[in-house]
DNA sequence: CTGTTAGCGCCTTCAC
DNA sequence: GTGAAGGCGCTAACAG
């Protein structure tokens, strides 16, 4: 209660007239235990003197720090925040999160993997689509193994490419998954707002939703973005081909952009075009009309990632982890 | 598991001939300078080994570490990670961010300051309404006042409550704007969805609103979330008395819950009863009815906060800065 | 069980 | 301009 001239675990140890080592075995957690009146004595002086052990120290000492990273594309991006909510809830009560926002830039991805490395970080979770970009790619799994092989853990979330444990949403599957459940509703013909090609989420979106479908597909790429949707749209508008009976945005955001241009244009979904989305964003699920879309369990993926980087066990290989979309029929593809 | 011999700076100094302290005062920015011999050969070495200074261990020897606490109520929620952008782009080249979140609970935010202290931590960002409870309100300032006297920099983003400098979106009179921007409209009876009553931010708002229009006020308590949103609405709908004319919910989030409600009975907005939300959260700004709400520079506050705490200026008094809400009437409340 | 004693990797006065 | 030496606060062998 009486934090001003930093309180040392050498302060604790003279106030309660032990030693050094002993103070350090009962404010942390060592295999070696402590008799009970001086742990009492130890406790009562470390509350009396408001001790807060110096995490720095710990890390030095130790090798070591609590910390694990969380690297995302964009922490604005719903996709992302939700990921970072779960994995926020499970790292918590055993270490701290340190954020980084790598605005979909790889370099700064590497950068990021680095400053870890740095810390000393226990952990890594790096979340988010991998890129076409083989050498880019290549040069992140040698990033990886260089962290992991310094005593580090790494999990991804996004495409089983890193030689980590990862959480693979079924982006191809699901996509085709909902191709058909269109198709059954009845629509025929396709346009898809594809994202950026640089991509593999949007790559594997689009290539299993082509697959999917028998006949043409028109595609337009564009970020991952509510405006990148919105001027997808425009373009598709503007293409000067018949509208097709269905527009699929790779990506939730994506589409409410799409829905924008529609609207601005005097076309409504589903009356005048079936629109589809993916992630099924759970800020997005009261919009109106409804959207059609694939879940995917954002904050479990996040709080599995976690789970996979806390768990200190041995394994022999990295783990992965697939996980399933599940097509959700709304109001924005309802055919009559 | 074996560690990776993991390259110090005593590597690279032995590696180009050096002593300790010439490497150590090329490789970071001493003040003291060093010859362009030495220097060309120490920064050579570095990088042949690939040396990554030990943030721990700097952190250690100068006392304080490039660390800045985040502090949010709920990362997921769009209010918060729009914030948490702007901040992350602006603490980005000049540390690291860690992320804190408190699910809304004081005694977390409370726990998560401590461990920022024992981080060691260069600053942090508290950012959310602070609470209506007074003795949690001292303890957390308390708390701030000890974090600031060991070194720290504070900056909040919400109310000025805290003694540290403080970005304060003007939510009473922006909700009074609202209020009249919506009487101008012809509205004549409101209710109000009004968040948790323990939140200053929920409160100032229902306030600032009330004051300004003529008249009861119906008030219906509920989560910040749009389930809270949703079920507030429903209290409103099942109250029996005649429906307002207009709703206010003192959140985006909350708004759209609320669209839920009434679209679930029938009811739509404009035509039934105006809706109007608070924040105008960006991925929200195409729902249909488009939501009248009231803007504010989500991102831009965050990057101030940022700006203020990494400012290591003298000051005085703790800075606040006023950030006014925008009215923006939108389609939701288009009285014909 | 408890205390002693080395460091962990780096920064920073001090001397030269 | 450069080097030598003393910590920063804590943990982890080693003795007792």
């Amino acid at each position: 209660v009486n934090p001003q001239p930093t309180v040392t675990l050498a302060d604790v140890a003279a106030a309660a007239g032990v030693s050094l080592a002993t103070a350090s075995r009962v404010v942390n957690g060592s295999t070696r235990t402590v008799g009970a009146a001086l742990r009492g004595k130890v406790l009562a002086a470390a509350a009396e003197l408001g001790y807060t052990a110096n995490a720095n120290a710990q890390a030095m000492a130790s090798g070591r720090s609590k910390t694990v990273g969380l690297i995302v594309h964009d922490i604005a991006d719903p996709y992302f925040s939700t990921i970072a909510a779960g994995a926020a809830g499970t790292v918590d009560p055993h270490g701290i999160l340190v954020l980084g926002n790598t605005w979909g830039r790889p370099d700064y991805e590497l950068e990021f993997l680095t400053t870890m490395r740095a810390q000393r970080a226990r952990a890594v979770l790096l979340v988010g689509s991998r890129s076409t970009d083989l050498v880019h790619t290549r040069l992140l799994a040698a990033e990886v193994a260089g962290f992991t092989a310094s005593g580090g853990r790494v999990a991804a979330v996004g495409q089983d490419l890193l030689g980590a444990d990862t959480v693979v949403p079924e982006n191809r599957a699901a996509a085709a998954g909902l191709a058909r459940a269109l198709t059954g509703q009845g629509h025929r013909s396709f346009a898809v707002l594809a994202g950026p090609p640089g991509l593999l989420a949007a790559r594997d979106r689009l290539e299993g939703f082509r697959d999917a479908v028998s006949g043409e597909v028109e595609v337009f790429e564009g970020p991952f973005t509510r405006d990148g949707g919105y001027a997808a749209a425009v373009r598709l508008l503007d293409s000067g081909e018949p509208l097709p009976d269905c527009l699929f945005a790779v990506n939730d955001v994506m589409a409410i952009g799409a829905m924008a241009a529609l609207r601005d244009r005097g076309l409504e979904a589903p009356r005048d075009i079936g629109v589809a989305g993916f992630d099924d964003i759970p800020t997005l699920r009261d919009v109106a009309p409804s959207l059609t879309t694939v879940r995917l369990p954002l904050e479990a993926m996040g709080r599995r990632a976690a789970e996979l980087v806390l768990d200190d066990g041995v394994r022999d290989a990295p783990r992965v982890e697939r996980v399933p979309g599940e097509v959700v029929l709304r109001e924005s593809t309802a055919r009559s």
